[in-house]
Parts: structure tokens; C-alpha cells; sequence
DNA sequence: TTTGACTCCTCAAACGTTTTAGTTTATAAT
DNA sequence: ATTATAAACTAAAACGTTTGAGGAGTCAAA
């Protein structure tokens, strides 16, 4: 009847007539309890509705049995489908392993440091799960610094001791080009991420091998970079298609950088995937329904993030973890927006 | 040195020679504790670098400064940008009001209770934002029973007693037809959101009332459902074309779902916005992008979960909410898949 | 000298667990 | 009759905080 009223282990203790701890103990199978009142107690406590008091335990065993993720949002309104992916990755494995997932929001800068530090303080999060690590970043230093454990999703470029998790933006570079070579491209331009992200060196290490490879010269006015948004793309690939010698291909490094490419060279006059080829990065969701359909990148995104979380939490219970750094292979999905072959 | 060791209240009474009630008193600006001393203790306690155990207090107060969220996934990869813009618009409210949001996934049906009980349990969470919600909603009914303090983003069609926080799906539909009506559309056809769905009863209410005001008839197999995907949208949109008499316009109750109707209007070898219209509801970051840009209502999501966070912690607070029902407004977005005065 | 008021502080309980180090009782071995 | 062994439990401390009640000291008024 008393709703309100939370049912805890002295309630149960006074019912069963035995002390706080024998009831501590029965309920979480301790053998020196006996079977029978083990059950007995058990019994009760389903009965009277008892569910232990979280923060109780939790000030008690010091830990929180809580993983940290914090998205970066570029701005309100701009989300990558990239984090969802990964989110949900994250957080169905946490639910699964019975760890809850805390989430924050925060714009990449200066002030970013100071959201992973209110995360870290207090004994909010056991872990932390980090995404799109940068070349000097910051927040794995702290990590490191503060010695809490964590785990990054990105890119295998990353030399130091933590858990990583990633794709392979190089082979999946190659494999892009490699493509576009075949299809009797040259003239290949690059939309890469920010530099600063560690995910922008290697897939560009990836495009120039491929093209040395293909004896193919890579030039430097081809090579050009934005924030990953449509907008971005969009801006970017005016700039390309204004040049005087315009590529015929247009690779980015992101799916949604493409969204905004594939915009761009629409309102340019110019045919996508017979005029010129454009290709992304991630296989998100929209790429299959984009027009045309978008070639790419298939990311295995949401086993990233489920991955790394698993790992973590090994890494939390203080299993050992079996690898260090898992890697991803990626794979290329052909679609109309680089393929003549698919329009007929 | 000691990394590892917090420093504790106890450890600030040592160093400055007071009580731990002193200390924490301090801490908290008793007035009853001379001024000299809390400057002086807050100044140690600052060197000292302590920070509070979380924990300890929030099993002292009795309450986790935490909300809960449950995303809701179809699929592990199919992710409605909806729910991000929104996570994003109550994980940022939630952080400067320094709530902490616990996330939780999980699909659509009979465990979706279970998940959300976990999360009520053990004063995991002070209260709960719910989306999406369904005519009949067990989340719902579940909060009420428990007495758990909760908002609702979704539709005003909801009668009970409870923060409420809605887009106004009804003037959105309205505003789509009168549109269409006014390029000269009879046919229209609606691709609506699932049936269970609290929103879909008022799109459906908003299109007939807009229709007969129009003196337009409905046609009952014009009347469809698909589950919030671009695959379910394509699926939907191919039956309407195959019909004998196929609509002129087609409105869907979803942004992705546009995408996948516009997509299946393509591979018809159909030019949307010329041959047929279609509009989408959201006004997601992908629709300004879509080719062509798509005609749509514009949601304030950011706004909507933003605002709903803001109504829950007021209420968690003791503070007395203004209102408990609050509104936004839609807005058309004209585009060129609806309007063939921007095709010039 | 008592009384009261005021300031600044301390005591100790409380929140609900978990766990260490026992205690009690019964039974078996010496 | 003593001692060891085991089984089944309990008392109490501990985790770090908050808070109501109260105490010591000072000062002024009666």
C-alpha cells in the first residue's frame, strides 16, 4: 500500500528475524548461510518488492558500473548519422551487460575538456568511450593522465597503450580509388574530414598510395578538406568544379560530406555517376536511398561501438581483454553515384 | 602524489582542524559558520582538490540529479535522425542545468517495459523523458503507477495529467494540403506513420480536415502506413503508383519516409516535384539536401527536447511549472519536390 | 549572579549497503 | 573432559556525506 516507502534489507531483516547482513549475505548467496534460509529470504524479499538501493551499493563497492560517452555535436542541429550508429552500438551492449550508459553533448574546443572532467570527477563513470580521436587529443591525455579507464573508437594510427577499436580508413581508401581507377578515372579529388581528426591522415594516406600505385598523379589543388555536414561538401566541391581543370571523381572521406558534394555538382548542370563519380565514407542509411545511390564505405559502425563497449567493460571487470586493438575491415559498396555499368 | 586517493571532507577537517560538519557546512555556505572560516575552508579544500563523493550524496539526499531516456530502435542500424536532434536538444539542457541523462536503447515492444523499469528501479534516475508515445502507452501508465516524475514529447491529442511537451502534427498537415491544394492538387495520397503511434491519429485528423475544407474527397486507398523507414516509405510509395488511378501528391508523416517514397517515385521514372509531389514532416538536416529538396514541416526537435528537459527539472526541483501543456507551432518549408515554381 | 541571546562550532545519527571479524551452538575427535 | 571443526549466524565498522540538536564561549542586560 505504502508505496513511497522503499523496502531495504532491514525490513527483510526484521520480517525473516535475522540481521541485516544474513540477509546481505543470503541474497547474494553466500554459503554460510543455509540453503534453507537462503530461500527463505529470498522469498520474502520478492515478496515484499525489495530492490537494493544503487547508490547504496555503489558508495560501498565504489564503483558505479556507468560508461561515459560523450557526443560531439557541431551544433544543434547538425548530428552525425555516424554517433547514432555508434550510440545505439554502445548502448545496447552496456544494457546487455547490465552497465548503464551516461551521455553528455558538447562542441569540439576548448570547453570540451572541462565536460570530460566533469564526467571523470565524483565517481560518475567507471569508463569512458571515446570517438573520433584527433591527432593531439586532449581528452585521451586526460584519460591517461587521470588513469581512468577508457576505450577509442577510430582509427589504428593512434600509438599508445589504451583499448582501440577501429575501421580501416586506409584500405578503405584504396579501395575507393582503386575503384574509380578502374573505372577509367584519373583526374580523382579528395573532400577529406578536418585534418586534425586522426581518421583525415590515414585515409589520405590511403588515397595517394592507391594512386601512386596506379601510377596516377595526385594533385595538390585537388586535395581539399571541410567540417563533415552537407554544407561543407557542398562548399567544397563548388570550389572543385570551379577549378579549371575539374576532376572527374570526387572522393570524400564521409557520407554526409558526399550528401552535400552530390548537391553541389547537381546544381552544377553536371550528371552524378555519368558526368562525374562521387563516393563517400560510412554506408550510412541515406547512402542506398540517396539520388543516385551512393557508393561507399561500408563502416561496421554499430559493431564499433558494441565492440569497444564490450572490451571496456572486460577491461572494467578486470578480465583481461583479449586484444589490445581490434580492426575492422572495411569494404566497398558500388553504387550509380560512381558506376556508368548500373545505369543501364 | 597520491593520485589514486580522493580526498574526502575528512581529510579537509584534519588539514584545517574543524569538525566534518564544519567542513561540509562550509562547503555549503552556512551561515553559521564564520566567514573567515569558509573562506578558508573553501580555499584548503580547493588545494586540496577535492570534489564531492557523488555517490554519498546522492544516498544522503535521496535523489540522482539524473534523467532517463530510452531510445527507441527499430533496427540496430535504422536510427530516426529524430531521436538524435532530440537527444542532443535534452542531453545539452540536461548538462547545463547539471542533470546528468542516463540512455537506454531498446526496440518497440513487450520488453520495451522491462527496460524501462530497470531504469526506474533503484533510484537509477529522478525522471524520465518519454518520446514518441503510442494511443495506448504502457510507458506511460507505468510512470503514472510508480509515480515517477516524467515528460512526454509528442502529440497535444494526449489527455491525462502530465508535462507535456508537442509539435502541432495537426496545423503541420493542414498546411501540407493547403499547399498542395494550391498547386492544383486532387490526388493526394498520405504515407502515414504507424497507426499506434499518438502522432499519426493527428496527421490523419489534420490531412481530412485540410481535404474537406478543400471540397477534395479522401480516397480510402490513398490512405497508407508505413513503419518510419525509407524502406517502408518505398514499399508504400510503390503501391500507390501501381494503383490504377495513382495520386498526384504524395504527403508522408515522416521525413524519412519521403526519402524512400521520393526514391521509389525515381526508379518509376517519375520526376518528383514535376510529375508528382511529395512532402515529408521533420524537416530533418538530409531534406534541404535530398535531390530534389524536399517540401516538409518544420519541427522545432531541437527546440522540443530542449524545452521538454527544462519542464522535467522544474518539476524535479519543486519548482512550479508554468504551464503543463506547452505547443509549438510547425511551419511549412517549400521545396522544390512540391512546388514547380522552383523548378524555373 | 543569573538570564538570555548570539556566534561558531561539534556530536552523532542517518542514508542502505557490504564485509571483516568474530560469536554461538552443535558435533566430532582426542 | 577437553579441544578442534564446522555450520549458521551477528555485531559493528565502513563507504562519504548531510543535518538536527545541542554545546561552549562571549557579551550584555537585569
Amino acid at each position: 500500500m505504502n508505496d513511497k516507502e522503499e523496502v531495504t534489507l532491514k525490513d527483510i531483516a526484521e520480517v525473516v528475524g535475522k540481521s541485516v547482513a544474513a540477509v546481505s549475505r543470503a541474497l547474494h548467496d553466500y554459503e554460510d548461510i543455509s540453503l534453507e534460509t537462503r530461500i527463505h529470504i529470498k522469498q520474502v524479499a520478492l515478496e515484499m518488492g525489495y530492490t537494493p538501493n544503487l547508490m547504496a551499493q555503489r558508495l560501498k563497492k565504489r564503483s558505479t558500473d556507468t560508461l561515459g560517452f560523450i557526443l560531439p555535436v557541431l551544433s544543434p542541429r547538425n548530428s552525425d548519422p555516424y554517433f547514432n550508429e555508434l550510440l545505439v552500438g554502445i548502448a545496447n551492449e552496456a544494457t546487455a551487460q547490465g552497465f548503464d550508459l551516461l551521455v553528455s553533448t558538447c562542441t569540439p574546443g576548448p570547453e570540451e575538456i572541462q565536460a570530460y572532467g566533469r564526467l571523470l570527477t565524483s565517481h560518475r563513470v567507471d569508463g569512458m568511450v571515446i570517438a573520433q580521436p584527433r591527432q593531439q587529443d586532449a581528452r585521451i591525455n586526460l584519460l591517461l593522465e587521470k588513469q581512468i579507464p577508457f576505450v577509442v573508437i577510430g582509427t589504428p594510427n593512434l600509438q599508445r597503450n589504451f583499448l582501440l577499436v577501429s575501421d580501416d580508413a586506409t584500405t578503405g581508401a584504396q579501395l575507393v580509388v582503386n575503384h574509380l581507377v578502374a573505372q577509367g578515372h584519373q583526374k580523382i579529388a579528395l573532400v577529406n574530414t578536418p585534418p586534425e581528426l586522426a581518421f583525415s591522415l590515414e585515409y589520405l594516406v590511403g588515397l595517394q598510395k592507391a594512386m601512386l600505385e596506379a601510377g596516377n598523379a595526385v594533385d595538390e589543388n585537388y586535395l581539399t578538406a571541410c567540417e563533415i555536414s552537407q554544407k561543407g561538401g557542398y562548399q567544397a566541391a563548388q570550389m572543385l568544379l570551379n577549378l579549371a581543370d575539374p576532376p572527374t571523381a570526387i572522393v570524400t572521406a564521409d557520407d554526409v560530406i558526399a550528401l552535400g558534394v552530390m548537391a553541389a555538382v547537381q546544381d552544377h548542370g553536371l550528371q552524378i555517376g555519368q558526368d562525374i563519380a562521387v563516393t563517400g565514407y560510412g554506408d550510412i542509411l541515406l547512402a542506398e536511398y540517396s539520388q543516385p545511390p551512393l557508393t561507399t564505405v561500408q563502416r561496421p559502425t554499430y559493431n564499433l561501438g558494441q565492440h569497444a563497449c564490450r572490451l571496456l567493460i572486460q577491461r572494467l571487470k578486470g578480465e583481461s581483454v583479449p586484444e589490445e586493438h581490434v580492426l575492422f575491415k572495411p569494404s566497398l559498396v558500388i553504387r550509380q553515384s560512381s558506376d556508368l555499368a548500373l545505369w543501364l
